[in-house]
DNA sequence: CGCGCTCTTGACTAGGGTCAAGTGCAGTGG
DNA sequence: CCACTGCACTTGACCCTAGTCAAGAGCGCG
């Protein structure tokens, strides 16, 4: 723990409440200790697309820590506590602690190697592909964390929320999941999802999480 | 430009020739100085996902310089004249110029910003939408470089390149582009994109390009 | 008890994919 | 100079995935 000297008091946040929001450019970003939250962007019509969804362990805000624009917003999917990382002077630590000025990078790529895949997803991939690849991914993360075993893991999320993030409509996903569970492949019921023919899955789906690394950003800072 | 150090010889690239293929694990980073490139994944079904775009100024593979698996092919676009960066000694670098590592921070960040803006575009917008957002964004950033004027720029792309970013079918984008020349919207023709009712292709497509810094990333370094 | 969630399902529609054919070059070779 | 090939672009006809509209079920909570 390479940070400790970024990092702040912790802070508890309740489910549905935003830590961030859109607007401010007052650049925060956070260790996420326990809990989920995920980041969207709004758009003028109402919509929101989900950027991505983050449990323990994952960095919240990194990506806009150095912009000025950050236009958006991070929300507590359930009762969450993080740890301010202070930002303020970023420059001062990167000079007495160049190892974090690495780790910070390190995190920063990573993240955005889960972004590319998530392009990958919403761009050449249809409904189910797209929803089966992020609730795998979502599992083997929280694997890594300690949160799930191979045949499934407690996943937080509405319909909606999982819709907003894959592109599609609730009512469309609804229906995938449908034929998920009636083709015997995956469960998600009742915040559960349970893998029922995770090799079926896994080849049905041509799926590799070689970017999925096995250090988790706080780990690794 | 205080990355100088970094900075390898000039390098010469024709024209369709890959910069960095997605299997080789050799993680270079180039500064590209004239001509385009883009980035991509292939899915093994053959089909392939544009990541980005990038135009002299921009830094190519970044993304990828810390990370394991570097899962993105780089092909020029034109013919293409780059630097390489050197990555071996990237923490002495950190050591004696924190500075750089700020710079470089920034950059990842601000090309994390604007692969969220295109996750956005495949996640919420239809067709039309995101061929005006990638057009008006590729315009807006050659401006900024000097390569183009409010009224349009050249554009070397092809229609097939630019539908596999879109996340849509070179056909499907052909019968938008169609439609946006009968509108009087603009014009994408031999190369070049011309912008006939600028204002109203903003205001119809809610378009926001705040991310888009004045600085470039070789600026910065 | 009733309100407001999320989830579920059905019927219909439309945006965009697929298939297929054709045009207009630039390059090459006879 | 003129086929011949290949590539990027066009366009039309048809189909399917996913969106829209609408209604209902189950459930926690004041």
């Amino acid at each position: 723990m390479v940070l400790q000297r970024l990092q702040g008091p912790r802070i508890f946040v309740e489910s549905g409440k935003e830590l961030v929001h859109e607007d401010q450019n007052q650049h925060s970003a956070y260790v996420l200790c326990s809990g989920w939250a995920y980041s969207y962007k709004g758009l003028r019509d109402g919509q929101r697309q989900i950027i991505d969804i983050q449990m323990a362990g994952d960095l919240l805000g990194i990506r806009s820590l150095l912009l000025k624009t950050s236009d958006q917003s991070i929300v507590a999917l359930t009762d969450v506590e993080v740890r301010k990382i202070s930002t303020e002077r970023l420059s001062d630590v990167f000079r007495s602690a160049p190892r974090v000025a690495l780790a910070l990078l390190w995190a920063v790529s990573k993240d955005e190697a889960m972004l590319v895949e998530h392009l990958v997803s919403l761009g050449k991939r249809d409904a189910a592909m797209r929803t089966v690849h992020m609730l795998l991914e979502l599992g083997a993360r929280a694997e890594i964390v300690g949160l799930g075993t191979p045949e499934g893991f407690s996943c937080p999320i509405s319909q909606s929320i999982l819709a907003d993030s894959l592109g599609i409509t609730p009512i469309h996903l609804n229906r995938v999941l449908r034929q998920l569970r009636e083709s015997k492949l995956l469960v998600f019921k009742d915040g559960l999802v349970t893998f029922i023919d995770r090799r079926k899955l896994i080849e049905l789906f041509e799926m590799d999480f070689a970017y999925l690394n096995q250090n988790t950003a706080a780990e690794r800072l």
